[in-house]
DNA sequence: TTGTTATTTCGTTATTTGGCAAAATATAAA
DNA sequence: TTTATATTTTGCCAAATAACGAAATAACAA
């Protein structure tokens, strides 16, 4: 019960959803996500926090970035089938297909770049 | 999207959780709903409308009593999913076997003693 | 070392939420 | 009709949450 509330209450903000359904296109870093909401990065540390304890997403930490990514199949049954049930229901909905788009700039931009920016 | 999130907000609290599991048995009157999670009937009355408004349950008026049930096999493919993620990830944990278990005593009740007892 | 930069943690504020009791509503019984 | 009863709505309070900026931490660069 207490990990399936745990994803439940990871999955009832719209902008963490959002976050999974960007993180298909593969690991971004804090920065990157930050870029692509808008928000403060300490909005998006926290969300991702959420999302972590939940076992939604993992980590990596490479030089002075820290890497967010989707868990592969061997995530417990009930992490994947909410995937499953997320993907399915919203893959394609007009808010992910927004932030893709937005998301595909992104990936095109330098990410020291991209840092720089946000802690001026 | 709004859909989803209405959904992802109902599950998000343990108390309606366990309602739609309590519900898998057939459909319940509030005062039996009201009985089995010994808190307030207009609390439970609130936790039934959120559930009612993202579609994962619905109701039936009845001589003076209002039954709250699941959606059959027509629901959409959103809140069937739901279901049976939480199904399958739920169904046998401890917090609905108990539940299942004083359901079981409540169904054996007449439907006037228990409301009575809530009403004084 | 010292400074730079990416991320997290902390402290604050505004909003939302879960709970209750009391009032309002709706239906059945007398 | 009047009374009783089942449920919902309203108003309130306390706790949780999402957001921010500032301070702390961690890692690299000079």
């Amino acid at each position: 019960m207490r990990e399936f509330m745990a994803i439940t209450k990871a999955l009832s903000d719209p902008n963490r959803v959002r976050v999974l359904l960007a993180l298909r296109r593969g690991e971004l870093c804090v920065c990157q996500i930050t870029e692509l909401f808008g928000l403060a990065p300490s909005t998006i540390s926290k969300h991702l926090s959420v999302l972590n304890r939940a076992g939604l997403i993992l980590s990596r930490k490479s030089e002075r970035w820290v890497y967010y990514r989707l868990p592969d199949k061997s995530a417990p049954v009930v992490v994947r089938e909410a995937f499953d049930w997320a993907k399915k229901s919203l893959g394609k909905s007009a808010e992910a297909e927004a932030d893709a788009k937005r998301l595909d700039k992104i990936l095109k931009m330098d990410l020291k770049e991209i840092c720089r920016r946000q802690c001026r």
